[in-house]
RNA sequence: GCCGGGGUGGCGAAAUGGCAGACGCAGAGGACUUAAAAUCCUCUGGAGCGCAAGCUCCGUGCGGGUUCGAGUCCCGCCCCCGGCACCA
């Protein structure tokens, strides 16, 4: 078929893209004989802006691995959906007072026009949306699963307040420590009874198991550091003058349990109010609700300087039998460990500070170990900080128990032992990671499948009853009463008790978005499945995601939460894997030409449908992919663009003047046969480990050095694997080569190319020779040639020689097809 | 503050411890054209020497080190980006 004369995306695009639609090309096959490969991008929220050419920076290179794998002979799941609940959608809802049920379909449909214009090859059939019934029914199937198993529960939860709102604020919607609307008026906290997961019961199993997958090591430290188990030991101090009550409190170091010189509770600890002094009160009350205000981070910050208030009471050190003050401070938080610690100034920096602030007794019970620098006895803290490294005890015995000249690590255990004969305590392990809040007061969410019956108490509803379906309201502002906009909908609220049939009232909170995401990646194995949330045979063939791809910002939240859940499904025996994402890669963020992020209201945003309008959906993806490194971020530059539109005009017209001389198999010299092969062996090795960047480049080098040949001396070999290779690159230009090379079917069904090994090997290689570490000459020799034989001829060398100046070689290094170093 | 990732031409970037700057953008010169666009060819890190083919020196954030040889490995700094957690 002949070519035009030039290359129009304009004119080719459209016209394949629907011709795949037709030949129903993407759909997912399930042939046994093949190898199963399922490549997934984090499902995106579908914003009413549609998609930028930085999102396309994920979904381009997932793309190409979806169409290279097809040609590798793959049976490839790779389809598409909407992670449509959530506050981005609701707040955008109530701005534009149009509601979610319509905005959300009509911005995702949007998305899925985008992604095809760029020839992105998804199963449609496939596409699922997390705010219709038909999905989230079993979301909330399986939140009657977590509950089922024990691991649901309620309790007290303290949220963002905002008294003019009168409504619940998320973290992201506190600013300067007030609502982000109104910024005069302070932030609070309220207290509600909400519903979590227990995440913490699966820390070890989360830590455990990140050694088996293929993930990026940042962010599996993220993970660790997130979920941050500590080892130490619980222990308890009586309080003085109150019979029966005692400080419990966890401690990495029981070894420094003789430098206790103080204690400090959280403020919110509930036994401040019990043991505060009436002289102390009113201190203590202002200092807890001014505690409140902040945010953690605030408490948490180190640039801070530290404060507290006396409680009035103290607590005795069994250790030593020695009285110390109980103080409050807000560096101590009530979520981790038992919301108390032991202030052992001497071993540890933050107590160090705050006892420095108040007077307080530095006692120091560590020296180094290498007796360098050893403190003096007494209370004076050497070098006006903590030491906190392990070392060797001092100043630490009683009538029982010595530790002095114990190194760190036995005086530890030595502590627990004794704590434990004694009754003091034992050794435990605390998790710096807190069981995961669910609970949502918003509307566009998916509702909690519970009932609350005054006779039943709290009652799941049963399986059979769901969904739970998201009632249509046309008010979904604010309750006003820290409830979720649900509340005001009396027939959503009112119903039976599915236990008792009696008049009963519905839970109104919806659940946290990242539920949706816990499980869609296993809905894509049978989205339409309706007896189940999956069918076990696809879930089974399917599973896990070989290639999971998605912004480094999920790094610990998203993962963490749907490696639990995929646990609870494993424990639950409905699937036989413990880790959804057998590998995982974070593709570089995309910033404006400005160096900012992309966004409407910097106006600083390209899309793709400006871009394809002006250079063709492959243009596009190719300078996606050739910008930088997948895995860097980077500035967009539409120069670019420019190049690979140039590329593939030269190289259509490199194919036009091939074709136009009737295809020949003509008779390629040893070295372009070597350099076809060479460049099929590069393009596969690069494409697999997703560096398409030098992938391009290789295909460009390989253009540039076939236009200086004539068709003949090319040869059809060359040309046919070339527009192979372009096939998941350039999808469309492929077809169009592939049709001109006088072939009928898709390019798309085309085996990939292969290489021989054999034949990409080079002849000749360059081997550099060095004088002192500084190159003087480059041997062009036969690949495989001897030691001696390259070494002689680099002596040889005039430029050597004139550099060794009449001085003999003491050492030369040698380097088989690379390199002679002669050190003179 | 802590943790993680980076710093290479005018720009985006290449480079298993072995030729620094592949490939592309931008720029300069030339061919084709009445002209322009498009396309094609040549040059393009810095300094110096040479009529010339070419040659020499310097150069991967800064300072040290290891090595025959360092953009790459080690130690100490500076700057940028991302994440967050004073975690007892």
């Amino acid at each position: 078929m002949p070519m035009d004369e030039r290359y129009e995306p304009s004119k080719i695009e459209p016209y394949w893209q629907a011709e795949w639609d037709r030949a129903e090309l993407y759909d997912t096959r399930e042939d046994r004989a093949r190898p199963k490969f399922y490549v997934l991008e984090m499902f995106p929220y579908p914003s009413g802006d549609g998609l930028s050419v930085g999102h396309l920076h994920n979904y381009v290179p997932c793309d190409v691995i979806g169409r290279y794998k097809r040609m590798a002979g793959y049976n490839v799941l790779h389809a598409m959906g909407w992670d449509a609940f959530g506050l981005p959608a609701e707040n955008d809802a109530l701005l534009k007072g149009r509601h979610p049920k319509e905005t959300v379909p009509r911005y995702a449909a949007n998305f899925k026009r985008q992604l095809k214009l760029v020839g992105c090859a998804y199963d449609w059939k496939r596409e699922i949306n997390s705010s219709t019934p038909e999905y989230y029914r079993w979301t909330q199937w399986f939140f009657l699963l977590l509950h089922q198993r024990g691991l649901a529960y309620r309790a007290t939860g303290s949220q963002w307040w905002c008294e003019k709102c009168r409504t619940i604020l998320a973290n992201e919607q506190v600013v300067n420590g007030c609502c982000w609307r109104h910024t005069d008026t302070q932030a609070t906290k309220k207290d509600l009874e909400q519903w979590f997961f227990k995440i913490t019961e699966y820390a070890d199993r989360l830590l455990d198991d990140l050694e088996g997958i293929d993930w990026p090591e940042p962010i599996k430290l993220m993970q660790r550091n997130w979920v941050g188990r500590s080892e130490g030991a619980e222990l308890a101090f009586p309080v003085v003058g109150h019979p029966g009550k005692e400080v419990r409190f966890f401690t990495t170091r029981p070894d420094t349990v003789f430098g206790v010189s103080f204690m400090v509770l959280a403020p919110e600890h509930p036994l401040v109010a019990e043991i505060a002094t009436a002289a102390q009160r009113s201190a203590i009350e202002e200092y807890v609700t001014a505690a409140r205000r902040q945010s953690e981070i605030e408490r948490l910050s180190t640039v801070k300087e530290k404060t507290g208030v006396f409680t009035g009471a103290h607590a005795r050190n069994p250790f030593n039998g020695k009285q110390i003050p109980i103080w409050i401070a807000d560096y101590v938080l009530m979520g981790y460990g038992t919301g108390a610690i032991m202030g052992a100034p001497g071993e540890d920096q933050r107590d160090f500070e705050f006892a420095g602030k108040y007077g307080l007794e530095i006692p120091v019970v560590t020296a180094p170990a290498d007796g360098s620098a050893a403190p003096a006895d007494g209370s004076a803290a050497p070098a006006g900080r903590a030491f906190a490294d392990y070392g060797v005890n001092i100043n630490s015995s009683n009538s029982e128990l010595d530790l002095n000249g114990m190194k760190t690590a036995d005086a530890i255990r030595a502590v627990c032992k004794y704590a434990g004969e004694h009754e003091l305590g034992r050794p435990t392990v605390s998790y710096r990671m807190r069981d995961w809040l669910i609970s949502r007061q918003r509307y566009w969410g998916c509702p909690i499948p519970i009932v609350y019956c005054p006779r039943d108490g709290i009652v799941p509803v049963p399986e059979a009853q769901l969904p739970v379906v998201l009632p249509d309201m046309t008010n979904y502002q604010p309750s006003g009463t820290g409830r979720s906009p649900l509340a005001n909908a009396p027939e959503f609220v009112n119903t039976t008790c599915p236990r008792c049939g009696g008049p009963a009232q519905r839970e109104t909170d919806t659940l946290d978005g990242f539920a949706c995401s816990s499980w869609y990646f296993l809905r894509f194995a049978s989205p339409h499945y309706d007896r189940a949330p999956f069918e076990r045979a696809m879930a089974d063939y399917w599973l896990p995601v070989d290639l999971y791809v998605g912004g480094a910002e999920h790094a610990v939240m998203h993962l963490l939460y749907a490696r639990m859940w995929t646990k609870v499904m494993f424990d639950a025996g409905l699937v036989k894997f413990k880790e959804p994402f057998a590998v995982l890669r974070n593709q570089g963020m995309i910033w404006a030409a400005d160096g900012q992020k992309m966004s409407k209201s910097k106006g600083n945003v390209v899309t793709p449908d400006a871009m394809v309008e002006k250079y063709g959906a492959d243009a596009l993806r190719l300078w996606e992919l050739f910008m930088g490194p997948f895995e860097e971020p980077t500035n967009w530059n539409e120069e670019g663009v420019v190049g690979t539109a140039r590329y593939l005009s030269r190289v259509w017209n490199a194919m036009r003047r091939f074709v136009e001389a009737g295809g020949p198999a003509g008779n390629p010299t040893a070295e372009t046969t070597r350099r076809a092969h060479k460049t099929i062996q590069t393009v596969t090795d690069h494409i697999e480990r997703l560096r398409f960047n030098t992938a391009l480049a290789t295909l460009m080098d390989q253009l540039n050095y076939l236009m200086k040949l004539s068709p003949e001396q090319a040869g059809r070999f060359a040309f046919e694997s070339y527009a192979v290779m372009l096939a998941p690159l350039a999808p469309h230009l492929a077809e169009e080569l592939w049709r001109a090379l006088g072939h009928t079917t898709s390019v798309h069904l085309e085996p990939w190319p292969k290489f021989s090994k054999e034949l990409a090997r080079d002849e000749m290689v360059t081997v550099v020779v060095q004088v002192n570490g500084k190159v003087r000459d480059r041997l062009q020799v036969a690949a495989g040639a001897t030691a001696e034989a390259n070494t002689a001829l680099a002596l040889a060398s005039e430029s050597v020689q004139r550099h060794l100046d009449g001085k003999p070689p003491k050492k030369i290094v040698y380097v088989a097809d690379k390199l002679v170093s002669i050190v003179a």
